[in-house]
DNA sequence: ACGCTGATGAAG
DNA sequence: TTCATCAGCGTT
C-alpha cells in the first residue's frame, strides 16, 4: 500500500532513514517501473547551506515549500535529473533526495532506457540506477513529475514490507556538495551486512 | 581528474 | 545580459 500523507510530515532525518527498503514506483503507460530504495539525504530548511530553499522561495524551490507527499524534480549539471519527496509541515521547506534503488519492477525497461537494449552485462545491471541521476534516468523521471502527489499520482510509494535493522544503514555526510558537509544526512541500506 | 551540458538565481 | 555555480555520470 502507498505511504500515506502522515509519513511524509515527519522528521526529515526520520522519514529519509524509513525510506530505506520501501518500494518507489512508475506507471508509464500502465507498466510499472523502480525499484527498492537504498540510498537517501535529507536536506532540511532555510538554515542547512546545502539544501536549495537556503535562499528563501524561487520558482524552483517553491514546492519545497508546499505540502508534504509531493514530488521535488530539478534538473542539474545540463543532462541529469534528480526526485525528492517533501517532508513535513506545510510551510517548512524540506525533503528527501532519492539516490539509488535496487531494481525490482521493469528491468527491461528500465534497462532499455539507461543502455539503449535489454542485453546487459552483470556490472550494468547493478548501475541502472545506483544514483540520483540514473535512478530518474531509468525510471523516466524529469521536470513534468515536478510537483506530482505521491499519494495519488503516476509516482508512489510503497511499504512492502521490507524490515531493516539498525546495523544495515550506514549514516554518513551527503555527497557532492561543497556546504553542510559536517551534517550526518545521508542514509544508506547495506543489505549484505546484519 | 576531467569534460559534458543547461537551468538557476544573483549581479550589473 | 552575463556570470559562477551546481544534491551527477562516464571515461580517462
Amino acid at each position: 500500500m502507498r505511504l500515506p500523507l502522515l509519513f511524509y510530515q515527519r522528521d526529515t532525518l526520520l522519514v529519509a532513514r524509513e525510506l530505506l527498503g520501501k518500494e518507489f514506483l512508475h506507471t508509464i503507460g500502465g507498466k510499472r517501473v523502480g525499484g527498492l530504495i537504498t540510498e537517501t539525504e535529507a536536506y532540511i530548511g532555510v538554515d542547512d547551506p546545502a539544501c536549495h530553499a537556503a535562499r528563501g522561495m524561487t520558482p524552483r524551490t517553491e514546492v519545497m515549500f508546499g505540502r508534504a507527499g509531493h514530488a521535488y524534480v530539478y534538473f542539474i549539471y545540463g543532462m541529469y535529473h534528480c526526485v525528492n519527496f517533501i517532508t513535513e509541515r506545510d510551510g517548512f521547506p524540506a525533503a528527501v533526495l532519492i539516490r539509488a534503488i535496487a531494481p525490482t519492477r521493469g528491468v527491461d525497461l528500465m534497462a532499455r532506457r539507461r543502455y539503449g537494449t535489454t542485453q546487459i552485462t552483470q556490472k550494468q545491471k547493478k548501475n541502472i540506477a545506483n544514483g540520483p541521476g540514473k535512478l530518474c534516468m531509468a525510471m523516466d523521471i524529469h521536470r513534468g513529475d515536478n510537483k506530482k502527489d505521491l499519494l495519488k499520482d503516476s509516482l508512489g510509494v510503497y511499504d512492502v514490507g521490507t524490515k531493516i535493522s539498525k546495523k544495515e544503514v550506514l549514516v554518513t555526510s551527503r555527497i557532492g556538495i561543497a556546504v553542510g558537509r559536517d551534517l550526518p544526512w545521508r542514509f544508506v541500506w547495506q543489505k549484505d551486512k546484519h
